[in-house]
RNA sequence: GCGAGCGUGGCGAAACUGGUAGACGCAAGGGACUUAAAAUCCCUCGACUUCGGUCAUGCGGGUUCGAUCCCCGCCGCUCGCACCA
């Protein structure tokens, strides 16, 4: 018997699918249902490694069944080529970021096709060929004729050395990541998506997604876009009015049931009126230069004290009359709501610890359930429920009803009115980037801003990297064009686009990437949505949301149909691996070693690690994930080479459910490896002349519609681990039955390896034709179990005593609890056990479980 | 601080809707085969035990005939957001 030689066996299989063309997506006619699975296309960095072959093999796992299941499959590949490391390639080495990216993406695609993934390559595309962002330049001039795109003053990380903007990402303490120079806030013109104006259907289409899409995920976006409601009301001055609000304050509030409980007004160190306060006082413009100081981390936000200043201005309470005081206040944050509150201290803790400070009164305005009117506030705010006193008309209500009541009583006093507020900001899309998507605008000093006439906006390929800044703005012709408009001279927009920009379509384009518009509506309308998106966690927010928010966009503007562009979503684990170090550096770094450098023992019951080419005894490091950096990274080649990829296909899949992160071992490969080994040798030693004996006939036949029922069951849950341990135990069942043979072998062997197929889809081929099975398993239909057969007839039953449990009973399924009881109570070695004991209660489950209750 | 999730053997984990806790894999130990090793195969593998059992799913309570699962209160870890009025 031949052992079974994944070097040979998987480029000959992977030969024959490529033949085939067998992972072309079937297009025109074929009367059956579509499936379309995605899994989030890789950055081109130049290598793939275990984490990118877990997520496409849990994809292709979903494509292979789904396609034996009878669905016509989509499962397309491609590059998200845009992005800054191409760049600092090209400053560090010299490289063109086009040849830098192009040359990284054939790497990439020899080491994916490596995996066996059932991949329609013909589909391919990368977003920075203009083929792709030229199409993308013409949806955005779409969105921008419809006024969803606009131009507008912002405040952007500057890094002054690099000459420019950085994403807060690249911000790390203050400094640009790479230059290490002081960010500055500067305030540029620049390109934002208008994806405010789907707050409300972003978040009111999540409720679609329900039971297809992470909770966590959902909320996660639900609480990004942060919508709140409440009541936005102007309050007059009372006396001095500043130049800056001539008709009052506006301030934003989402608890308008505590006005009464107002002693005082807090203003944004931003405010226009703060602005305005600050030219005229040195005092003031002192305070608000205190307030920015230091602001810029998250971590010193936090610990910021609450300082304030009072204005000396005053304003007058709606409700009562009274006159309440205007301070400037460090903790009031310019950009949400209108940028001023009214400052509640007994029933907002932020306003609590102000007012503490500054000796401002705390007036209780909602009193718990079972307070007296002397309810005071103490060492914090009051935020709980409770109903309204101390408030005229308010009084007695509940706070939503009050809420309610306020605001009308404001509406109908014309002061204000109700108002819905998101924390979601419209998406800023500038980059000062060469290596991405250009903007497709004509700056006309007559016209203004014009659409380019000639699409694709390409970006010039003779650039240079020697200099800091944006290589298209000093290139000393590209930009210099007539404008579409009156002809005369002109200059392109030199700013490139956010890459979120490029993958929040990709998904479309995927349905027929040769289109002439940027989105076939046929090919659109057979194929969307995205069946099962798959992907990290780490995109919940940024790239999920831009894509449906883009997707949405691009319906209302009648380039697609389809408003929830992904109707499943998987987020997967990472791969994590130990990491190994030979002591540390002078600074107490770790010198890390590769694990292909390690050996590990166990010695005593402890694991040792060793330093294969030294000899020298290894430190073990925590379990992280796989980072060049800490050198605990396998790349799927040196396992292909080791154990064949259908091992690390399916160990990537076994040992940890997908969503969770899942540990690369050398153990858990090899027993991933040896389980592949076994199946072929199960096949290949099955003499189909040998009848076999009935009884175990009929057993492997149950046992095989069993295994059948729990694989499918566990790849159609997404629990892929599961999926294989059941797996694992069908081939030792089929082991067991030594006896059995003829058709029920042929069958179990046959379901076998259609079931392994999605994970180890090579093995399988191999496995197919030993077994004399005609063509491919890839063509071999799904199979088919009879819920009968994949049951026993008959359960044993653990029969509890009192909540022990005291033995068990064999009985046939489906029999009667009223039938059960007799037997039980009848059974000697039961009554044996029940000696001295009145039964007062019989608990049966049918097919479960017998309690006997007794004293 | 707010929100979400997770705590089960030496390790990764099962137990899908409250019904035999630890499937499957790794590691470990023992054995068979072998001149020997590798490979392969077989057995053992939560703790304690007077071998009858008893205790065990982070800790403490509760509901239930019965709780890893539901409820309340703690502790720990992970992730997200973070002065959002």
């Amino acid at each position: 018997m031949a052992r079974y030689e994944p070097k040979t066996a998987e480029p000959r299989q992977q030969a024959r699918w490529a033949a085939a063309d067998a992972f072309r997506t079937p297009t025109e006619g074929t009367g059956r249902p579509k499936y379309y699975v995605l899994e989030m296309f890789p950055y081109p960095s130049g290598n793939i490694h275990m984490g990118h072959a877990r997520n496409y093999v849990m994809g292709d796992v979903v494509a292979r069944s789904r396609r034996a299941q009878g669905f016509d499959v989509l499962h397309p590949m491609g590059w998200d080529a845009f992005g800054l490391p191409a760049e600092n390639a090209a400053i560090e080495r010299g490289i063109h970021p086009g040849d830098w990216t192009w040359s990284n993406i054939a790497a990439m695609r020899d080491q994916l096709k490596l995996l066996g993934l059932s991949l329609d390559w013909s589909r391919e595309f990368a977003t920075c060929d203009p083929a792709y962002y030229g199409k993308q330049q013409a949806w955005f001039l779409e969105l921008f004729r419809r006024g969803l795109v606009y131009r507008k003053d912002s405040v952007v990380n500057w890094d002054p050395v690099d000459n420019t903007v950085l994403a807060n990402e690249q911000v790390v303490d203050g400094r640009g990541w790479r230059s290490g120079a002081v960010v500055e806030k500067r305030k540029l013109n620049q390109w934002f998506l208008r994806i405010t104006d789907y707050a409300d259907e972003l978040i009111e289409g999540l409720k679609e997604l329900e039971g297809r899409w992470p909770d966590k995920v959902r909320l996660m976006q639900e609480n990004w876009i942060g919508r709140s409601k409440g009541l936005q009301m102007t309050w007059a001055w009372a006396g001095a009015t500043p130049a800056a609000a001539p008709d009052g304050l506006e301030i934003y509030t989402t608890r308008p049931d505590t006005l009464f409980g107002a002693s005082f007004m807090g203003l944004a160190p931003d405010h226009p009126v703060s602005k305005a306060l600050a030219e005229a006082s040195p005092e003031v413009a002192a305070f608000v230069a205190e307030c920015r100081k230091g602001g810029a981390s998250q971590a010193d936000i936090e610990q910021a004290e609450k300082i304030g200043f009072d204005t000396g201005l005053k304003v007058r309470h709606p409700f009562t009359g009274a006159e309440v005081p205007v301070w400037i206040a460090n903790f009031i944050l310019s950009e949400y709501g209108t940028g001023a509150i009214f400052g509640c201290p007994a029933h907002d803790q932020r306003d609590f610890e102000f007012a503490s400070k500054y000796g401002l009164p705390i007036l209780p305005v909602v009193k718990p359930e079972g307070a007296g009117d002397d309810f005071a506030v103490q060492d914090e705010a009051y935020t709980g429920p409770g109903s309204i006193f101390r408030s005229d008309f308010l009084d007695g209500l509940d706070i939503e009803a009050a809420k309610a009541e306020a605001i009308r009583r404001i509406e109908a006093a014309g002061q204000g009115r109700g108002a819905t507020i998101y924390r979601l900001r419209d998406w800023g899309v500038s980059r000062q980037r060469y290596w991405g998507c250009p903007i497709p605008i004509i700056h006309c000093p007559a016209c203004g801003a014009v659409p380019a006439d000639q699409l694709p906006v390409e970006l010039p390929k003779d650039v240079t990297f020697d200099v800091p800044g944006n290589p298209l703005d000093r290139h000393p012709t590209w930009k210099h064009v007539k404008c579409p408009s009156c002809h005369g001279d002109a200059t392109r927009e030199t700013d490139t686009l956010d890459t979120f920009v490029d993958s929040s379509w990709y998904f479309a384009r995927f349905a027929d990437p040769t289109a002439a518009e940027p989105i076939s509506q046929a090919a659109a309308d057979k194929w969307l949505p995205v069946d099962q998106y798959i992907g990290g966690v780490e995109h919940a927010v940024l790239h999920l949301l831009y894509a449906r928010f883009v997707s949405r966009a691009l319906s209302d503007a009648g380039l697609m149909s389809v408003k929830e562009p992904f109707a499943g979503l998987f987020t997967q684990g990472m791969v994590v691996h130990e990491t190994y170090f030979d002591g540390t550096d002078e600074v107490g770094r770790p010198n890390w070693v590769e694990p292909a450098d390690v050996r590990i023992e166990t010695i005593d019951g402890r694991r040792v690690a060793t330093r294969l080419s030294t000899g020298a005894p290894l430190s073990i490091g925590d379990v992280e994930k796989m980072s060049k950096s800490k050198k605990n990274v396998v790349a799927p080649q040196e396992i292909v080479d080791a154990y064949g990829v259908d091992a690390g296909r399916l160990f990537v899949l076994s040992d940890s459910p997908p969503e969770r992160d899942v540990q690369w071992t050398t153990g858990g490969v090899e027993g991933a490896s040896r389980f592949v080994q076994r199946v072929w040798a199960e096949v290949d030693g099955f003499d189909p002349s040998v009848p076999g004996d009935d009884q175990a006939n009929a057993s492997l036949v149950r046992e095989t519609h069993k295994a059948v029922k729990a694989v499918s069951e566990g790849i159609d849950g997404f629990r892929f681990n599961s999926a294989i341990a059941k797996l694992y135990a069908f081939l030792a069942t089929i082991r067991e039955h030594a006896a059995a043979g003829g058709a029920a072998k042929r069958e179990a062997l046959s379901a076998l390896l259609r079931l392994i197929a999605p994970f180890t889809p090579h093995v399988a081929e191999e496995g197919w034709t030993r077994l004399g099975e005609g063509g491919m398993i890839l063509d071999a239909p799904w199979p088919a179990y009879d819920p009968a057969l994949a049951a026993d007839d008959e359960v044993v039953l653990p029969i509890q005593i009192n909540g022990k449990r005291r033995g068990e009973i064999r009985v046939a399924r489906g029999l009667e609890p009223a039938e059960v009881e007799a037997i039980v109570l009848a059974d000697p070695e039961v009554r044996g056990r029940l000696e001295g004991l009145t039964v007062r209660k019989v608990v049966v489950v049918k097919d479960r479980i017998v309690n006997l209750v007794a004293n």
